[in-house]
DNA sequence: CAAGACTAAACTGTCGACAATCGACGATTA
DNA sequence: TAATCGTCGATTGTCGACAGTTTAGTCTTG
């Protein structure tokens, strides 16, 4: 057996984990755009980019392959995943189906304390909507819904979230400005709130229904508007 | 526009692919215990053993790791998933969910030929419970409810299934045998294809959580019966 | 006898190299 | 002129190697 001093509560420092690196940074490069869909992602050139070898590059590709935001054609390379309208939809029907569960959960689990979080939240989303920073503003309201999420309790349900905010993010990053009026998409979430301090299911997953909806509506509409990718699906 | 020479009906070459193939292999060998959950998966080992040199053998594994069947410990290699009671009920709570979804959106699809097919497949199991077979049952059982996904379908649903049902699968070889009466379990199935059919939402939920909802004490108690793995999560 | 220190083997992380393959571009032919 | 073929550069797939770390086993010491 090995001594081990007591923990000291340390933040276990990094890790050098460079595959680990290599697929934040190339995750930041696809959900930001710099990587736009259908792009070619050469090995050989993050590679020289990051100042490391080809292999740590290629692992952190099949994890963002399995994470879904890339796709691997076999002896052709990894291509940013293209989406297309159907893809929108399906992405923002398991949503529907995580958040309504995920809000349901977090009000069976709700305490005083992750009440004032959501609270907290919404009013940073009001606070935000003043400023002029779409990025900023989608990244509170992704907040609080991952909050949601955390609450209810199930890594796995948390986990999935985070997959589809980040394939969702790539599109809206696509689309450009989101939002046509941030107060009025911040005030919505008031009502979710309200049902899930209130604890019934019926009502929660109506009004979650209505909130989700309402963003798949918009974004649906936004994405028909503005097609930049109707090419084949690859 | 670009001539071509008309299709003739080729059967696409099998893509090598070794990394999916390996992927594949290793997978197996999870789900079938045959690397039983904490057991470390000595890189070169495989490599060896499939004749292959350690690359694709890590880039599988990556695979892997992102699907939650792998843990990666940094410098200290991949170690096969432990389970604990926690992980049992997170998966079954995610399935609940979206095997709900997924049985509502197949009402909504439903056509005669898909009808059809659930009902054959409700007759494999009834054939089934007759040999003495748990894999086999276990691997029928699983493809009604994936055909549920299927004709749900949301592609991620279904990918979501998938991963799942090998997490599942894993616990449920690990447990040994599952069923105590396999025609029970058969005809457990026909009321919620009869919903389905019916198409009401409410009444789908009902006999989904009614038959999930058992699994999940069954394989529950088992699991807390059987602890063989009480150990730390690392 | 138990706890700790030391040593050697095994393993991981990363790299550079090489063959196979793909895609583009120009040459060829009807 | 347009379609097809051939060639060449660029890129992927895979491998073996090496350095650094972890692990297991042995030995020492209180």
């Amino acid at each position: 057996m090995r001594t081990m001093s007591p923990p000291v509560g340390l933040p276990a420092l990094a890790d050098t984990d460079l595959v680990g690196q290599v697929a934040r940074l190339l995750t930041q490069a696809v959900v930001q755009g710099r990587l736009p869909p259908g792009a070619k992602v050469v090995e050989a050139g993050i590679a020289r980019e990051l100042g490391v070898s080809r292999a740590p590059v290629r692992e952190a590709a099949r994890l963002l392959e399995r994470q879904g935001l890339l796709v691997a054609h076999p002896r052709r390379g990894f291509f940013v995943r293209k989406f297309e309208v159907d893809d929108i939809d399906e992405i923002y029907d398991l949503r529907l189906c995580v958040e309504r569960h995920a809000a349901v959960l977090a009000a069976r689990n709700l305490t005083p304390e992750t009440r004032d979080m959501l609270r907290r939240q919404i009013d940073v989303l009001h606070r935000t909507a003043d400023l002029d920073e779409p990025a900023r503003q989608v990244e509170e309201d992704y907040r609080f819904h991952r909050l949601i999420c955390e609450i209810a309790g199930n890594r796995r349900l948390l986990r999935l979230f985070d997959d589809l905010a980040s394939e969702l993010r790539m599109v809206i990053g696509l689309i450009g400005r989101l939002y046509d009026d941030p107060h009025e998409i911040a005030r919505t979430h008031e009502p979710v709130l309200a049902a899930i301090e209130e604890g019934h299911p019926e009502r929660i997953v109506a009004w979650v229904d209505y909130h989700i909806g309402h963003a798949w509506r918009e974004v649906g509409r936004l994405v028909r508007e503005i097609p930049p990718h109707a090419a084949t699906k690859d």
